[in-house]
DNA sequence: TACGATTAAATCGCATGCGATTTTATTGGT
DNA sequence: ACCAATAAAATCGCATGCGATTTAATCGTA
């Protein structure tokens, strides 16, 4: 309103961004949801899946580390995918604490069934390919951004 | 690759940009985290919160429909702000199906406590106003857009 | 070699989200 | 006035996420 006192008003949108975000989340798991549901999936383990079509015999640790999660939210998570028997979980030969995952002839199978799920999401977005990259490279670049912030905070207090 | 055959490579950038959503989303609280930590409040809490100070005297439907949230989330949410005394549910009078939500005295006490909240996620994001809000608009369009392919896929299964 | 520090997973507890269902109150048509 | 349809919350079950801690294996160094 006034020329010397827009602080507060301007930092009322660092709110609405992460509202924006969260929201988006949301609605973006709404249109995976119907998408998963035939593939037994939930999104998360989804991304996990994604990650073994590219490459099988990753570690906890690395798959972790790709999506930014940690054994605490994975553990439980890729025994349910062990439970209904796409992937196999085996200690490592040469060091006994890491777990690697692998695919199991039905996780694999379940590769060409999830063909269809990027093209759809795609068509529900409407976004061109140029968009996408540059939103994704924004919205990448704030995530790291941030993620050195809390870093920060955690290790101040 | 070939110029003929772009279409697959174009519709993984839909999953990349959903990725990069969830785990943009995932950053912010981690710093969020820290800052609510002191007030008691998660997030989704404080989203609450911010309505009410915002105005008293919401139904939960009305909530709800703000934050794209349902009752299954809110009721168990708002339970628990009451149970830590910050807000106050009453029956509607005239509608006995509505639960209206009050803030305390201590829920607008804590109004003030919240200020540096914001100016913290301000700097940590680290963009300027004009950023900030066309990033703000571009994912409220994709949400309600995507929102809406959503009930489309739901309606027809 | 012994042994404390480090590391990878796992475990525990709690707070979301949401699909599905239930409960209670209101409304609308006859 | 009656009663099915509708609407608002609440309840239940399950799958994340994550802080905090624990367990088990490896490493580093005296």
């Amino acid at each position: 309103m006034m020329e010397g006192m827009p602080k507060k008003q301007d930092d009322a949108l660092a709110d609405f961004l992460c509202f924006s975000v969260y929201s988006l989340n949301h609605a973006f798991n709404r249109v995976y949801r119907p998408l998963l549901d035939g593939l037994d999936l939930t999104y998360p383990q989804y991304l996990v899946m994604q990650l073994l079509w590219a490459q099988d015999g990753r570690s906890v640790k690395e798959i972790g580390k790709e999506l930014r999660l940690e054994s605490n939210t994975l553990t439980p998570l890729l025994k349910r995918l062990q439970a209904t028997g796409l992937i196999d979980r085996r200690r490592g030969k040469s060091d006994e604490r890491v777990v690697r995952i692998f695919l199991t002839g039905s996780g694999e199978a379940l590769h060409a069934r999830a063909a269809d799920v990027q093209s759809c999401l795609a068509a529900a977005i409407g976004l061109d390919t140029g968009e996408l990259s540059r939103l994704s490279q924004v919205l990448d670049d704030l995530r790291d951004r941030l993620i050195g912030e809390a870093e920060k905070l955690t290790t101040d207090a």
